[in-house]
DNA sequence: AATCTGTCTATTGTGGATAAAAGACAAAAC
DNA sequence: GTTTTGTCTTTTATCCACAATAGACAGATT
């Protein structure tokens, strides 16, 4: 095999769904619009569903013949693209597993644990390198330095630096700027989830990126945004992982949120920071403790 | 080709130089201690020298026979790494060449124009992209961010916190770390060279990166430090590309670092903020001013 | 007893091949 | 005249093969 075809499948799927709510289907850069993929790919799409008699496609027609049944569409494995089962796979196995900080990793043998060539795997890590979890010994093998304390406390000072300066500067952002919107509308998700919080606790962790990233957006510094990205799959991974308290947990985050989100709207400096401040404390104790 | 043999062409180099001086080469695993290769890398070196009637190599016994000419040397061309040929071809033609921002960039083009395989310009462009000069669009080509007036302003912006704090931390470092002596060392050089700056201002560049690498390790955290890479790479290629009143710059750049280093030294840190501070202020504007 | 060498194996670095996906262009349809 | 489609070309994503390099082990040497 050369290139799996997660994207027309994955593109597919989403295709069926789009399918279900309406009678015929719009021209084909137009469906590649809402997909997200080229026309190349659009073209796939409506064979395969030509082929299971799901529409009638004749140059610009493309009526819809039937309701997609749950046997129509892909199943989820194979839709996610290599790189997220490689993620997965990888995560799984230094968080989950017995991965003691200085054990060498080997791109071929966790190749073929997923399945997979060793240069996607290789490619992997060099992109996952970044995030300071693993080292590479040049003609060697890689190391794995482990989610140890050490990177806990080193992760959260930067992060610390970066996110204060964000929020400040979030307050001098322009009346008319998106982003206020945007934190309107998030604050709105906080309340919401905040009155059922014992049956939402769990979709905190979502919300929690979504509000950060757009703290961190106004730095309007490429590095400070993209140091998110580091932050993002740490506190998702330890999500996921350590559940322990987590409807207390959440419960508080989200009462620090608001209270964060309220001294942004005040525009005052002052309040900004402190809530930022009593905030970041908390995540940073909370990520420690699930370290031992 | 597989594997380019560069790893045995350097070390086969130095140990040319070494052989210059020496009537005789320890045993295997020390020169591959000193070369910093392994034994089979000595091995097919010891094999070359013996073939070179360099030296005769008995089992233990390897005496020198002559003196090494430059014949003997393999050319520089060779003994540079993949990367490092991909990573000069590559800064060449978005420093130098017409680079506009949101030009394309094609994995395969630039590969033919290097000599060498796409795999080795891919995995260099994945690991290039954490500079923020570049982006990926999946699934298709590259796009140059550019080396902007933006690009400067964000760099320099987490640059500048960086600094300050890991300065901060430098005067916190006990009295016996091996640090206080690398900056009396650094402070003799920078003596050397601006009594002579005239002749040796070229040379300031690498002490340049010497310094502030030193001050970052301080911080202990290992964002911040390979954040330096960053940063080291650009003014690299920014001091190689523009050479206007470098002597002047560089000269000034000495006399503020050794304020830096007296006012590290102080430990007082009022001064070292006020130092650094002042420092970080002229580097900004001497990057700024050679970007048009 | 410690270190070194000969030999063998395992793993990485790199080029090349190929299917998937993107994208370009002209003719066709509205 | 604009948008859509049919067709074709280009480029990326991925696998695989093989040489370079690292590394392990036992027997040889001091």
């Amino acid at each position: 095999m050369a290139k799996q075809n997660t994207v027309f499948k994955d593109a597919f799927n989403r295709c069926l769904t789009l399918l279900a709510e309406n009678s015929a289907l719009p021209s084909e850069p137009e469906l590649g619009q809402s997909l997200g993929v080229s026309r190349t790919t659009v073209r796939a799409i409506l064979a395969r569903c030509e082929e299971l008699d799901l529409i009638n496609w004749d140059k610009r027609r493309k009526t819809v013949l039937r309701r997609p049944e749950p046997s129509d569409y892909f199943p989820t494995e194979e839709t996610d693209s290599l790189a997220e089962r490689i993620e997965r796979t990888f995560m799984r196995r230094i968080l989950a597993g017995g991965a003691e900080p200085g054990m060498q990793i080997n791109e071929l043998e966790l190749a073929r644990e997923i399945g997979t060539g060793t240069t996607s795997v290789r490619e992997f890590l060099i992109r996952f390198s970044r995030f300071g979890l693993i080292e590479k010994r040049p003609n060697s093998h890689w190391v794995l330095k482990g989610f140890t304390r050490d990177f806990a406390l080193e992760l959260t000072e930067v992060r610390e630096m970066f996110e204060l300066r964000s929020a400040a500067r979030f307050v001098t952002l322009p009346e008319d700027d998106p982003a206020w919107e945007e934190l309107k509308q998030i604050e709105a998700v906080h309340r919401d989830m905040l009155a059922d919080v014992d049956n939402r606790y769990t979709e905190f962790s979502e919300l929690d990126e979504r509000f950060h990233l757009l703290v961190h957006k106004s730095s309007s510094n490429r590095f400070i945004v993209d140091f998110y990205d580091v932050i993002a799959i740490v506190f998702h991974y330890h999500y996921q992982w350590n559940k322990a308290n987590a409807r207390q947990r959440n419960a508080r985050a989200l009462e620090e949120h608001l209270d964060y989100i309220a001294a942004l709207q005040s525009r005052d400096p002052n309040q900004v920071e402190q809530a930022c401040r009593r905030h970041l404390q908390s995540a940073r104790e909370t990520l420690l403790q699930s370290i031992p």
